[in-house]
RNA sequence: GGAGGAGUAGCGAAGAGGCUAAACGCGGCGGACUGUAAAUCCGCUCCUUCGGGUUCAUAGGUUCGAAUCCUAUCUCCUCCA
């Protein structure tokens, strides 16, 4: 049977191991490497379907723990799954709760059966097992589904990262058995092992026999520094098959994008871009600039001037800052969709970089304009 | 004209002799944010050469000690004429 999602590799890049492709869905064939927004509760938060489509979006992520809770697997599935309920046509893909295991921490117990909660809603306690997991994302009606997984902290003991791993790997594989959609529903795999080399391979050999249609990393960017982080990414993306993607969870910022795309990643995800952007602060290509700062008032330029977004063609910073300054709604719009926008262009731009050959000197420019290869990066 | 009531930091508002440079909220300023319990959270917000210096309408007074008690003055609000 062939898999629900598949992945073709274009053109590696020269001079790196990125990797040029298309992930090809159910519901599109769509380039990678790719951003994928976040929208947790069936919505990237105040961005429309039709604007995730007019900035470039291809897939986006949902969230089983949270679709779960509301309105209920049920419900979406009673609405015809979740593409036709939140009318987006393009790629889904749902998180397992996974990363819940991990967030919730402090409520939640772990048990080789699943995962026993303390919902945040109103306390009540709930179980999540590998099967439950499938259950639901089954009737989500994602293309790409996830397995569950604990996400243990970046600087847990060996002896218990050791034992994580091999539950997270002992899941995937139940994941995969109680699965009844693979024909149209791809249900990745997620690399856990924190910083240990020899987890991380443990990790992916246990996996990669399963045979996923895709394999995520997981458990970075929770803490550890950027170096650790790539260094992760230099022994771990190697023991991933040549012909599936690699996706790297809940990373999201510029720099972290190209490096990731520069070992080899085809697909992020972060809540980065959408959750700043609601606080205040803008990606550009110099560096995050905070637009809620008092020296904006006066600016009636563009929040990055070498962006062509709809909020940089239309709005200066000025009145940017204005709205989010009384509260008003289209303010936290206008900054949202600037750095999905900034993010999802920027993937585009690594894409062609990777064409040309080009990443290495691609992220030496970047870098710069961007101020990380200074102490800060510098505003402007 | 008579009778009550009130004046506290940018604003609102606690405080009713020492634990008060003065709670709390708002506003202002700054920071954080990475598989979303986040349009959230955390700092700072009288002056300072960080030793200290000036504050609670104003001016006196009582007290070891006053935003808090007393006296006068000014301003504002309510009710009655």
């Amino acid at each position: 049977m062939e898999p629900a999602v598949k992945y073709r590799l274009i053109h590696q890049d020269k001079h790196s191991g990125a990797r040029l492709g298309e992930l090809i869905t159910p519901h599109g064939t769509f380039p990678t490497p790719m951003f994928m927004p976040v929208g947790t509760q069936a919505s990237v938060k105040t961005m429309a379907p039709e604007e995730l489509d007019t900035m470039g979006a291809t897939v986006i992520l949902a969230n089983t723990y949270h679709l779960w809770l509301r309105p209920g697997p049920e419900l979406i599935e009673e609405a015809g799954g979740l593409h036709r309920f939140m009318n987006w046509q393009k790629g889904i893909l749902t998180d397992s709760g996974g990363f819940q295991v991990f967030s919730l921490a402090d409520t939640r117990h772990i048990t080789e059966d699943g995962v026993t909660f303390k919902n945040h809603l109103n306390g009540a306690k709930m179980f999540l097992s590998p099967e439950k997991a499938i259950a639901i994302e089954n009737a989500l009606g994602p293309d790409i589904m996830m397995s569950l997984d604990e996400c243990p902290p970046f600087f847990e003991s060996y002896d218990y990262v050791k034992k994580s791993v091999a539950r997270t790997s002992r899941w995937a594989e139940r994941g995969l058995k109680a699965h009844k959609n693979p024909d149209w529903q791809a249900l990745f795999g997620i690399v856990q092992g924190a910083g240990f080399r020899d987890l991380r391979e443990q990790s992916a050999k246990d996996l990669v026999s399963m045979d996923f249609p895709g394999y995520s990393i997981g458990g970075l960017s929770v803490g550890e520094s950027k170096e650790e982080m790539n260094h992760v990414l230099d022994f771990t993306t190697p023991l991933l098959p040549q012909d599936k993607p690699r996706y790297l969870m809940g990373v999201g910022s510029a720099d972290a994008l190209i490096d990731g795309a520069l070992r080899g990643i085809d697909m992020f995800d972060c809540v980065l871009p959408t959750r700043i952007a609601r606080n205040g602060t803008c990606m550009t290509s110099r560096g995050r600039l905070v637009i809620k700062n008092a020296k904006y008032a006066h600016d009636f330029g563009p929040l990055d001037p070498n962006c062509d977004c709809y909020a940089c063609r239309n709005y200066s910073r000025a009145y940017i800052r204005h709205l989010i300054h009384v509260g008003e709604a289209f303010g936290i719009r206008l900054t949202t969709y600037h750095n999905l926008y900034f993010l999802l262009h920027l993937m585009q731009q690594v894409r062609e970089a990777i064409a040309n050959d080009d990443l290495l000197a691609f992220r030496e420019d970047f870098f710069e304009a961007y101020g990380y290869n200074k102490a800060k990066a510098k505003n402007f």
